[in-house]
DNA sequence: TTTATTGTTCTACAACTATCGAACTTTAAT
DNA sequence: ATTAAAGTTCGATAGTTGTAGAACAATAAA
């Protein structure tokens, strides 16, 4: 069974954050993880990429402490670290993604 | 007279900003420039970099949007572009302000 | 036991980026 | 006319990053 690491709040950097999102294909797995309110496999998610690619992501959204990710059978299920994020930099990641969801962040893909 | 060419707010995009402001060095620029009322001259923010390379950062950060360059003399003004950002993108500069303000990200340059 | 599903890891590659020094431009001051 | 001041641009470089395919691992289903 796959494990991951995940940075502590200590460990979470706002630029690190920044940079995360600053990326189309991230920021719009972002968006609808969102949404969707429980936990999410990550096939749930549509995106435009390979698979390699999309793990590449998850893997920098998780090192980047923005999403929290563990296995359960053959998929992994990811969730936001909402609060947690929330608590450190607050209404960043929330006016974040309002504005993303507000001017369609799909099209700067 | 150097003239500088800026976005239009139609042309800003979000991923383009938090790319901008996931720099270090642009963020820690940005941030005494939030704190600095009027315009400023670069070389009135202390920065660890080399001229060519700040030159560089201001031309990201004016390139995505975030701040305005004009000459005046020999020093090129900036500002922030924080009323046109407020009302494309609501909240997301001012928590990042904040955020990068209480958590000194001058540690993470 | 096969086969299918889900996702990871490795390798490779093209594109981008942060950095600096040197040369240059423009304006201001002497 | 020199000299100084403030930035910009160019060239080079080392490091990072987004992308995909192929091979792999682990669990579930037939």
């Amino acid at each position: 069974m796959k494990t991951y690491q995940h940075p502590t709040t200590d460990q979470i950097t706002l630029t690190g954050v920044l940079h995360a999102l600053s990326d189309p294909v991230r920021l719009n797995f972002v968006q609808c993880l969102a949404k969707l309110t429980s936990e999410s496999p990550c096939g749930a998610i549509p995106s435009p990429v390979a698979k390699s690619t999309m793990s590449h992501h998850l893997r920098v959204l998780r090192e980047a402490g923005i999403i929290h990710i563990r296995t359960e059978g053959t998929q992994s299920l990811t969730s936001l670290r909402l609060h947690e994020l929330e608590e450190k930099f607050p209404g960043v990641l929330g006016s974040v993604l309002k504005a993303a969801t507000t001017y369609s962040i799909a099209e700067e893909a």
